[in-house]
DNA sequence: AAAATTTGTTAGACTAGTCTAACTTTAATA
DNA sequence: TATTAAAGTTAGACTAGTCTAACAAATTTT
């Protein structure tokens, strides 16, 4: 039985190797993600090697084991569900399900997950437009891009978001857009990336900070027809 | 904001208060309610009379404060919606809600409440027929009596159970019994109080332990009408 | 390659919650 | 009422998770 710290541990585990495509992630990296201090990290860190759950040398690279890496699906799976449930069952708007699934997350029982599951008709994608792995730990990939990576004058369709955080969720309701809905990228400035961007008939200027967390595809593949890859959505 | 050893030494005391009619308890008391030695029940006293939240004085009764009531009482609300949640709308068995909403009540968000609540259409009864506590804190109270205070030759109807174990309402399901379902009081032994009873036309003995869990009411004030009083219901 | 910077670890301390063992107060009983 | 029993408290110790400050290793820069 994992306590609620380790538990987190290795979600931030997880979420670092997939940041990272080496799929290992270092001490301060981990702490930083966690909100904790590095020192911290550390002592966790010969826990969870203790315990099976990370590779882990002194002064060396992290990265979970088959049963770490397990376990962390597990608690990614109970999260995007719990935020599929406030979203669509309890009406909690997108910038409000990341904070009460951090702590339904934690709750022990494999049987309500599964019941969850079923009550929501296995969703396959959560509010934020992540993929919810299935009950064998299982998660569906998807090709897409950055609209900071797409051209002016090509067209894609909003897929997911990179940040759960209130204030960016907020901000994106705030220029209009949501997942599933199109994009035209109008112009895009060479020096600082600023982007122009039409959605729904109405422009908005967007920075790349901003752009790097919105995460797109073409419309056909996000519609699920083959790839007209006039936007390389598969690279 | 409360951890959530305080919330359940809360409401462990709320539920001795119910229990007792002198509304207060002794450490001894809480302790063995809460699994834990009575040493570690006078620390978390001091820290929970150091924060306002119970009345309490060495060698002395405990009672909750006005503030710690209301918590208390906003626990065992989240406590019963969850049940009610888990029973009505996940299917799970009348068994299975208690310990998983132990863990539920913990989350701490008023949203998430008001939305369950308003999801479940404001149930006034959990699956184990104790009263909902409203958002202001109110509890329905109801006159009932124990199975095991029936006399013999008497009828009424099931509304509630005081033991939430497990084993005790699988037991109760296996003889046949249920919410909402008429009992026939056939026998009662003087020696031992061991009783026989009718449900859905099915016999069975019972213990005066089993039957103290039982909680009944006569059949019209359990449909809200006015008490026939064959049984007392309201002494 | 040496120096400087970044990254990570160790040591010691703190809090929350728990325990055991010894002790004190209150209540019951002979 | 004096004694015994029950109830409750204190003291000291332990674990999990956190911190700061000092130190060590690895990496980068000059």
């Amino acid at each position: 039985m994992l306590s609620h710290t380790e538990e987190n541990y290795l979600k931030a585990l997880l979420k670092l190797s997939f940041e990272s495509k080496s799929e290992e992630a270092g001490t301060n990296e981990l702490a930083a993600n966690l909100a904790v201090k590095p020192a911290t990290a550390t002592d966790m860190l010969k826990k969870l090697k203790e315990k099976g759950l990370v590779d882990y040398e002194k002064y060396g690279k992290i990265s979970l084991t088959a049963v770490g890496k397990t376990s962390a699906i597990d608690i990614v799976r109970k999260h995007r569900l719990w935020e599929t449930f406030l979203y669509s069952t309890l009406e909690f708007t997108w910038d409000e399900v990341h904070e009460v699934a951090e702590q339904l997350e934690h709750i022990q029982s494999a049987k309500l997950i599964d019941k969850l599951d079923k009550f929501l008709n296995y969703p396959q994608f959560d509010p934020h437009g992540d993929p919810i792995p299935n009950q064998k730990g299982e998660i569906k990939t998807q090709f897409k891009k950055t609209l900071a990576e797409i051209a002016a004058g090509k067209a894609c369709r909003m897929v997911a978001v990179k940040d759960n955080s209130k204030s960016f969720l907020q901000y994106v309701v705030k220029v209009g857009l949501g997942l599933h809905h199109d994009i035209k990228v109008l112009t895009r400035q060479e020096y600082d990336a600023l982007m122009e961007i039409k959605v729904n008939g109405i422009k908005s200027s967007i920075t790349q900070k901003f752009a790097e967390n919105i995460y797109v595809v073409c419309s056909n593949c996000a519609a699920g027809k083959p790839c007209t890859e006039t936007i390389d959505c598969k690279q």
